[in-house]
DNA sequence: GAGCCGTGGCT
DNA sequence: TAGCCAAGGCT
């Protein structure tokens, strides 16, 4: 059986070279390939995980102008560098990155070259080490990501598994130019052979591909959206509202500053309900609703408003609208407090 | 190994 | 419009 994926030398060659010359004639511009700065290049990777290109590049910029380099991470508290986050999603890869810039200052401060070292970061796993390894250091590493694996599929015309994947991808692997020919492939699978209506056209591979565009059973990973309601309870005192630090034992959005918010599959009513409880109100008006996935959960979400003297119960502070930056924070908190500026 | 963690552009 | 799904890693 391993022998099926042990290809001739002149097709995994002729792999090799349709698919750099595709990255040679069509590979995006974008700003961690303006160098091989290995910093630049593991903040890209760790940002582009489960993330589009599209929604990463203000952020990376945004990131870069604040920690142009692993110095100003390992100094800063990762509060900082969790704010800088905000709305970005997966706040976890923040915390990691900014623990992985602290080991990486106390073992000397130069971003580790060896794939093994890499690998040890917290946050990087096998294919972020790859990345890393072959992107920035010309390494011969392959990688495996979604888009790897879609393509593999759709060319070989079977599903396989993770393991025969990477087998696959190292067997596969050209001899240079390690690093392009990775996001070639990461970046062929993203803009041609994507998920849905595939560009076979335009596809370097299409000519020995197996499948071309005839869809492949199993493909798409089965998803069970479920709906559920929440309201979050904006206590407001002289242009401040209350915010509260998520405890670590939430389960989502753990150690976020978001307005007293409660959910469920119950009612709106009674989410206000037990929010009103909390606080010891008898009332609040209605700002305003909107609608924020997390995972496979809808929430359809409503913002209630009550003037509030005194020090609210719990663990909070009162923020200003324009300190919000100050505070680490789910894109929820942004859609909320929208509700509450008024427009102009 | 499966479940879990955010978000919003795209179709 | 509304669902789909992404340059994964950790537990």
């Amino acid at each position: 059986m391993k022998d099926a994926f042990a290809f001739p030398m002149h097709s995994a060659s002729r792999f090799q070279r349709r698919v750099l010359g595709w990255y040679q004639r069509n590979k995006r511009e974008l700003p961690w390939r303006d160098n091989r700065d290995p910093y630049r290049i593991w903040i890209s990777e760790i940002m582009l995980q489960q993330t589009r290109v599209k929604i990463v590049l203000p952020y990376y910029r945004k990131f870069l102008t604040r920690f142009p380099d692993l110095r100003s991470v390992a100094s800063a508290e990762e509060n900082e560098v969790v704010s800088c986050w905000s709305g970005l999603g997966y706040y976890r890869r923040a915390r990691e990155l900014h623990r992985a810039a602290r080991q990486i200052s106390t073992q000397g401060g130069e971003f580790p070259r060896e794939f093994s070292r890499i690998l040890e970061l917290p946050g990087v796993g096998r294919y972020t080490a790859g990345a890393i390894a072959s992107i920035a250091f010309d390494a011969r590493h392959p990688v495996v990501d979604g888009n790897v694996r879609r393509l593999f599929s759709r060319y070989f015309g079977k599903l396989f598994s993770e393991t025969v994947c990477w087998q696959l991808a190292d067997s596969l692997l050209p001899k240079r130019q390690v690093g392009d020919y990775n996001q070639a492939l990461m970046e062929i699978g993203a803009r041609i052979c994507r998920p849905k209506k595939p560009l076979c056209p335009a596809c370097p591979l299409v000519q020995d591909c197996q499948t071309r565009g005839r869809p492949l059973p199993g493909l798409q990973r089965p998803v069970t959206p479920q709906a559920q309601t929440m309201v979050l309870l904006a206590l407001n005192r002289e242009e401040k509202f209350w915010l509260e630090l998520r405890d670590s034992s939430q389960r989502i959005l753990k150690n976020l500053w978001c307005f007293p918010m409660e959910y469920g599959q119950v009612g709106t009513g009674e989410l206000r309900r037990r929010l009103l409880r909390r606080f010891g109100l008898r009332s609040a008006a209605q700002a305003g609703s909107f609608k924020h996935s997390i995972m496979q959960t809808r929430f359809h979400s409503s913002v209630v408003v009550a003037s509030f003297r005194g020090k609210p119960p719990g663990k909070g502070v009162w923020v200003a609208m324009e300190n919000l930056n100050q505070f680490p924070h789910s894109s929820i908190v942004e859609k909320a407090f929208a509700l509450l500026t008024p427009c102009e």
